[in-house]
DNA sequence: CGCGCCGTTGAATCGTCGC
DNA sequence: CGCGACGATTCAACGGCGC
């Protein structure tokens, strides 16, 4: 695995560690439009009695008067807003943001997401297979965390492996809506007293939905609020890049040594169902160049309507000349259509669609 | 059933009825502290541009209508302080509002919440057994709404009706995610055209839920943004008060021909939310997520034949790659194979279906 | 009457490339 | 940046109709 290896727009990435600090600070240390993803599991101790401290570790006297109460959530917006300032600096342009919370937090994330100028792609919710009841009855069971997915910004491309994930699904889109278990069991992590490593550990199921879902194999990973290193021991798994940021000495080691034990999966594993967008384009005229189609022969639809090829790959209907997408569109009346699917011609007897020959001239790529 | 009965601190209180005005003014003209609960539907402000068509080149049908239409998110965010300031100078002390919302919306709605002072108790994901599709494959499938439940301030006292929720979710503790259908079929109000006559309708059962969870019979349930009143047609049922304002004529018009209609105590809506569900599906994917097989692992079949598995929950053999069923099915030469039965993994020395994992995560559920 | 097939529809921020 | 061309893309529920 490498380290160390890839150049930024100004100095050199540190690919696969984990680094010490102040994640603001760091981040303003790294090279600007670098990252292709990140993964954010921020602090939210909003609100939590006798143990309240602000993001800049300043402790809170009380939260029992309102004013005391907007400060705190003032403290936590400033908070916010300077780190996605400075995670957004890091971001390709095409890159985008996962940030996960719960509704002490999550709501100020999300405005602040917006108003810093990403464009929020879904919120997505992780509904908790075996949450933690709630033993005193008074409220529902807290049993889901929101996580929010963003791009840059509006209009911006963004990597999404549609067809990968509707295979995670078994061939059905996926939803905005996941269950899965906590992290428990042989996964969570210990320290030497045998308690566990750290409070708020997610699951690596979620990463990995999230890593197959939104990077590509070779990209690059920044977890600013790296804990115990889910994220970097995914992203090893799956091929990825990581960098993660810790303040923590002791999450900083217990995630080196985890991640240090993952054993990556092998590269052909990592080859994902690929989405036809990816194929590479063929134009229709190619299949009359290499006389697959003759100029003249008849192409029928389903309705048994028929239409005429060119010499040039366009086609002569009753009263449209076209490509194929246009006159099949013209014929249906419809705003578009795509005529691979559309069109069929006549072998042996048998009806088969046109579609059949770009296969056939895309195995030969 | 009582209309205009209840004294208020400075003026009568319009129970059930439907009041015509700008909720802003209206509520400002009611009297304060005289409100139990509050069910909110504010707009969303959508943002859609353009039409979108699904893969038939059918048109979605989507909400444009000018109700929704804000010029930028300062715009809304006024909006929304506005109406939650004139909502809480109505609630009762140990009054509670609900407040429901998607991406586009909930993060300024829930920020504007805690920043006017209201305690947050949880949020609720209503998860749609049957949500529109993302046609173009380019995100995930929407396939949910928030809502946010709040008191009126940090130690408020609150409403909540833990074992009746208990009982309507079969003897558990009920979550704070909701598998509930959207409002369709017979419950789906049509105009004099037979069109809808609202495009964002809810249904029933979710204000079932809410009502029995958080108010008490003779309760007074006020919903700012009444549309076709479904929250006052679930209060009458349930004998709770209504108040609902609305700003357009033809809405009223319509619930409240909806409300005359209602039958208190009906036992109908309680059934609609006790679906029997059947075994829950598991896609082969989320074993793969979760760690019990590993990419690049090999799955054998009875004959000694394997495949690999791949990331994303695909398997590859020599020739083919697909789901567990598919390459099952090639391998066999059959139309179809239930590749459950039909692979198996070795642990141990031992050779194992792959559907004992099944049964295991299913007993997770 | 039942079953299966077909058409319709739902709060949707739903392309990308080349010229 | 605008414009035109190419061409990719859907799940569950309900109602109506035909057999």
């Amino acid at each position: 695995m490498k380290t160390k290896t890839k150049m930024g727009a100004a100095t050199t990435l540190p690919l696969n560690q984990i680094l010490a600090g102040d994640c603001i600070e760091v981040m303003n240390s790294l090279p600007e439009g670098s990252v292709d993803l990140i993964f954010a599991d921020p602090p939210y101790n909003l609100q939590l009695k006798g143990d309240l401290h602000r993001p800049d570790n300043s402790r809170v006297d009380a939260v029992d008067d309102h004013w005391d109460q907007f400060s705190s959530f003032a403290a936590y917006d400033k908070f916010t807003r300077d780190w996605l300032k400075a995670a957004r600096r890091l971001l390709k342009p095409d890159g985008a943001i996962w940030v996960i919370g719960s509704y002490h937090n999550i709501f100020r994330v999300g405005s602040a997401l917006q108003d810093a100028g990403y464009w929020i792609l879904n919120d997505v919710v992780w509904r908790k297979a075996n949450p933690m009841p709630n033993f005193r009855g008074k409220r529902f069971t807290n049993a889901h965390e929101t996580m929010i997915w963003a791009s840059k910004g509006e209009g911006a491309k963004y990597t999404f492996n549609y067809e990968a994930l509707k295979a995670l699904n078994e061939g059905i889109q996926m939803r905005s809506d996941w269950v899965l278990p906590i992290c428990n069991g042989g996964e969570r992590l210990k320290d030497e007293n045998g308690e566990k490593a750290h409070p708020t550990q997610k699951p690596e199921s979620l990463l990995h939905r999230v890593l197959v879902g939104s990077t590509n194999p070779g990209d690059v990973v920044l977890d600013p609020f790296f804990g115990t290193g889910t994220t970097g021991a995914v992203a090893k798994m799956l091929g990825r890049d990581y960098i993660g940021i810790e303040r923590e000495t002791a999450y900083r080691k217990v995630a080196a040594e985890r991640i240090s034990r993952v054993r990556p999966f092998e590269k052909s594993a990592l080859e994902v169902t690929q989405s036809k967008r990816a194929e590479p384009r063929v134009p229709f005229g190619q299949l009359v160049e290499r006389g697959m189609l003759r100029p003249g022969e008849m192409l029928m639809n389903a309705r048994g309507q028929s239409a005429k090829v060119r010499a040039d790959g366009t086609l002569i209907g009753d009263d449209i000349k076209g490509s194929i997408h246009q006159v099949g569109a013209h014929l249906e009346g419809a705003p578009s259509c795509n005529g691979w699917t559309y069109w069929h011609f006549k072998r042996e007897g048998k009806v088969v669609p046109i579609d059949v020959l770009r296969q056939q001239i895309r195995s030969e790529m």
